[in-house]
DNA sequence: GAAATATTGATTCTCAATTTCAATAAATAT
DNA sequence: ATATTTATTGAAATTGAGAATCAATATTTC
């Protein structure tokens, strides 16, 4: 399996554009977080290693490792999106607390099945999907719930 | 089956809130609406019957239909809320066209089932869910695809 | 009725994300 | 190498849906 900074590179060269010092750094900042994260939180953690470097040019970077398969986005319902790893992780969607905002990978066989199935009942052609649960997780339930 | 009007009155009155004109216009406009549909188009649609409601009142209708059971809303992934009716609807989730924006209203009883089985076996609440299928219809695949 | 409370429309504000643009850097041609 | 073209950058302005503000009205309660 190839390293992720050689997709970035190639997803870079395949589409006429050059790795700068900027992008470099981010894509090492998006590289070194853990879990879910927001563009602004990766900001602060580039910010630390250079405060030059502008919001935008996050955003732009963010686009890219999105668009180069390193990233996934998606907006867990209230405007913000979050961003994680993509690139050598499994698809899965997510079950949130409505609680305490805590999130759980989750990821059914079964369900995905019936979504292609559900697509092609319709003659749609699937291309993706995104599924949200939400509840309250365990120990929001024990503290709210005495 | 109580009436929709009716649902709505018991809802302002059980929290303490009047019937006004500009709602009961706006809740009649709602209900005169198909499909889905954005709070502009409402908004649209109200100001033909009375060009002096304003657009902070469609708002505020809307979250007070929403509330009520009447109306439910969802994001189809642009960040501009859907509308749609919701009392006597059963529940359904999208399969929405990629290309023409089109959208299917799908239901699968295996994939609800799997999600509270998922929720459960995290120790979690189900409260809700939302699933969006993104796709290509079949009359987009065939324009596209020749 | 009068007083208290709720609702309204216009306007301002919010906030994530995008766009603009002049300056700078990188790639390409000479 | 140097000139020319092209891409990238950061700061700042812009966007757009939706929420908040607030003085003017309307409604409810006394
Ligand atoms: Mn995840
Ligand atoms: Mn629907
Ligand atoms: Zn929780
Ligand atoms: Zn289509």
């Amino acid at each position: 399996m190839k390293q992720a900074h050689e997709v970035f590179m190639d997803y870079l060269r395949d589409n006429g554009l050059s790795m700068t010092p900027q992008r470099a750094m981010i894509v090492d900042a998006f590289l070194s977080e853990e879990g879910h994260f927001t563009s602004e939180e990766l900001f602060t953690k580039v910010r630390q290693r250079d405060p030059a470097i502008g919001l935008a040019t996050v955003y732009r970077t963010l686009k890219l490792l999105t668009d180069s398969g390193l990233a996934d986005a998606f907006d867990p319902g209230d405007g913000v999106s979050l961003y994680e790893h993509n690139y050598g992780h499994e698809h899965h969607d997510h079950l949130i607390c409505i609680v305490c905002n805590r999130k759980v990978e989750i990821m059914d066989a079964e369900i995905e099945e019936r979504q292609r199935q559900l697509a092609r009942e319709n003659g749609f052609e699937l291309q993706n999907h995104r599924m949200l649960l939400y509840g309250i997780c365990p120990e929001c339930d024990e503290k709210g719930g005495h």
